[in-house]
DNA sequence: AAATATTCTAGTGTCGACACTTCTTCCATT
DNA sequence: AATGGAAGAAGTGTCGACACTAGAATATTT
């Protein structure tokens, strides 16, 4: 009895109700079609998805563990708000931990990744030679690249963190303020460059470069919100590139 | 006709079941009543609880976003396995973290927080003094000093990480491998030269001086995996100083 | 007797209904 | 007219029941 409605694109195998929506509320959050600091409803929702309140509430709360929503008893869940001061923040964070990443890896990754490491570089450059405008395939791209150093890190808590919490606020952070990098060229530079470290077998020269790379990116913003005056941390546009 | 049963100890305000039953369990987990990488039973726990499966599988849901447990659908959820080697990524984690905290919190920190931070390690070496074998309290205190410097770093991201996810980790690890400070002198003097170097408005000291004090910690586990052989990184008991 | 198939049983996933809280709206009072 | 309060609506919190799946126990076949 269970494809009762069957709305559009209601395709789930051997999913789990809940896990399908979690899913699928999360992705809405991350590109922004439910928008930030906005209330959930949870009828609403459940008539939405076409399921009931109980793996839908069961979602929401998955969600709140992941502090991607904010619950508050009796009242209801708001997505979290995004600020620049909280892109800030993120960038610091990413410098640290990719940072250490960099220096792991160094000492732990094979032949094989680094190949693969290579190989991402040089598709990027690709793509990046002829649709020279476009931000956004580069952007996910660039994920690509860190998201690989992360894995060959080797800490699995650090790989959590950052290649799922954190990575979900810079997805959203990325798509929301519409950032498109602004410096492709310096960037693609930069990330041969570490590239070339890990092959050295330099950690501390990678750590050094990734935070240099990250932390440009954060001046960017901080640059930013210093031109735009104190407390107008709001909804700006933003580029942001790694 | 919400107190049909009132278990002993069932006091909850205005607090929402779910609510209640996600703090009691995450503590539960925290404090090994329930062990590491043991199964999960809902009928079972709804009983121990007095309620039914509805909130607490919202709790499960919201401990599971905090990844203090793996769930597999349709089989249930198991509370996370501890491992050397994770404590030792976790250790690698917040020598990177709080040594950025320290950075931060040295160009932040006001008079007050200062003379908190000195009071609280005044607290602490009283205590030692005179329950100098303990050495319970004097970790809770020693997080205290580390949770302080976190949370004066105003990065709130952060903060959440460190304070929150990692925090019950890193309780968990220290409760159930037992791990008393092998070194609480030197704990203190570090403690202290990183408060002098945070009331200079010394960053880069500070940070170096916070990554120094949980690294040698970390180096001390590492040593232990290493005496005890490769592979064997089950169940052995601990200490672990900050 | 071993291996495979089959029932059976716990346990998880989902739903609809109801209780209670919060916010809104409307009315009464000063 | 403005403030305070009461009735109402909307929404969240909780429950019990039922459907379905995975693993256990039993029976069947070779």
């Amino acid at each position: 009895m269970s494809e009762l409605i069957a709305l559009p694109g209601a395709e789930r195998d051997g999913e789990t109700l809940s896990e399908h929506v979690f899913r699928k509320i999360q992705s809405a959050i991350v590109q922004g079609e439910i928008a930030p600091g906005s209330k959930i409803s949870e009828p609403e929702l459940a008539r939405t998805y076409g399921i009931s309140r109980g793996p839908l509430r069961e979602a929401i709360h998955r969600l709140e563990g992941q502090n991607l929503l904010v619950r508050v008893p009796h009242v209801g869940a708001r997505v979290v708000s995004l600020t620049l001061e909280g892109l800030v923040e993120l960038f610091q964070i990413r410098e640290s931990l990719e940072g250490m990443a960099c220096r792991l890896a160094a000492q732990r990754m094979s032949r094989t990744e680094l190949d693969e490491l290579r190989r991402v570089l040089e598709t990027h450059e690709k793509d990046e030679a002829f649709q020279a405008g476009r931000g956004y395939y580069q952007q996910e791209g660039d994920y690509d690249f860190h998201y690989k150093i992360i894995q060959a890190s080797g800490n699995q808590i650090l790989t959590r963190i950052l290649c799922g919490e954190l990575y979900q606020l810079a997805r959203m952070y990325r798509i929301q303020y519409s950032a498109a990098p602004n410096r492709p060229r310096q960037a693609f530079a930069e990330h041969h460059r570490i590239l070339d470290a890990l092959a050295d077998g330099d950690g501390e020269l990678a750590d050094l470069l990734m935070r240099r790379h990250i932390g440009a990116s954060r001046r960017n913003i901080e640059h930013q919100i210093a031109q735009a005056g104190p407390g107008s941390a709001g909804r700006q546009r933003e580029q942001a590139s790694t």
